[in-house]
DNA sequence: CCAGAAATTGAAATTCACTTTCATGTTATC
DNA sequence: GATAACATGAAAGTGAATTTCAATTTCTGG
């Protein structure tokens, strides 16, 4: 973690940047913080312990990572987008319209028959997004249980 | 056609609705359209016939459509979102990156394979979502002719 | 330590899709 | 055709995301 930061700000400098305090302040909330979060979720956390980050200071660092690699931009239909953090392989979601809870999912059969598709359309994939909505364990056990009384 | 039109009218109506040109002429162009189109995109159609409608009109009646069960709203990561038909099954898509054509498909291996997913985690899915974004056969095969010469 | 150059910041302005408002026009009913 | 309800569209309003720009911070190297 320590090591990702440094890794990324030296990234960061063999590209021409620098340094910069806020924007380190934003990496480290993000990597540490749960995943699947927005931009203003993000803000209010980084300014718990940095009050003057600007809000474009999260833009600009999560649209920074992104191209970099190290964050996906993911968009659940809420009207903001949200991000994550891409150390690990790629997964697909469940998205609960209830409690807003994600669960995430890897399955590998489906990743194969979705290779087969595109072959079979002469499409060359290069990303692809599976999102299910509906109602997680949680909510789908209170809301049966309120309808039997 | 001209049968479908009747019925979302008469649906309109038994809900307290009254008919209008400017709604019906949208409608038309809507089905008759080719599908995934944006608001912008059939206000354009729609005023080659009938200049004076509004943007907000289209808006509302995609809505309304959408509401009623006879539109789907989709939405590629563009900005702005697109509209389908919802007459025949669910499919998913194949959206090309470089020239914007969308292809369409069903496979209910993949279905299946989704169903024992949210099965596993408890979930109760009630809508879902599955995109493959790359390149369509022709603009593949204009790339790699490009690299070769 | 001290310029000076270049990148970064954040407040404010801007953009853009979409929604809401509201005065006016249309449609249905008696 | 009078009346009430609905639909329309221009204009104003929202809200997320981006751009602008003057001020600040970071780096370099003398
Ligand atoms: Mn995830
Ligand atoms: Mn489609
Ligand atoms: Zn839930
Ligand atoms: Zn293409």
């Amino acid at each position: 973690m320590e090591r990702l930061l440094l890794r990324i700000d030296r990234e960061i400098i063999a590209a021409g940047g620098k340094r910069s305090k806020s924007r380190a302040a934003v990496m480290e909330r993000f990597f540490r913080a749960g995943d699947h979060v927005t931009v203003d979720e993000l803000t209010r956390a980084v300014r718990k312990t940095f009050p003057r980050v600007g809000t474009v200071t999260v833009y600009r660092t999560l649209k920074l990572l992104a191209r970099m690699g190290y964050a996906n931009e993911v968009d659940f239909g809420e009207g903001a987008r949200r991000y994550e953090s891409n150390l690990d392989s790629h997964h697909d979601h469940l998205v609960c319209t209830a409690c807003g809870t994600v669960i995430e999912f890897k399955d590998p059969d489906i990743e194969k028959l979705q290779d087969l598709v595109t072959r079979r359309h002469g499409f060359r994939p290069t990303a692809h997004r599976l999102e299910i909505f509906g109602l997680c364990r949680k909510c789908a056990d209170r809301s049966a249980g309120r309808r039997q009384g």
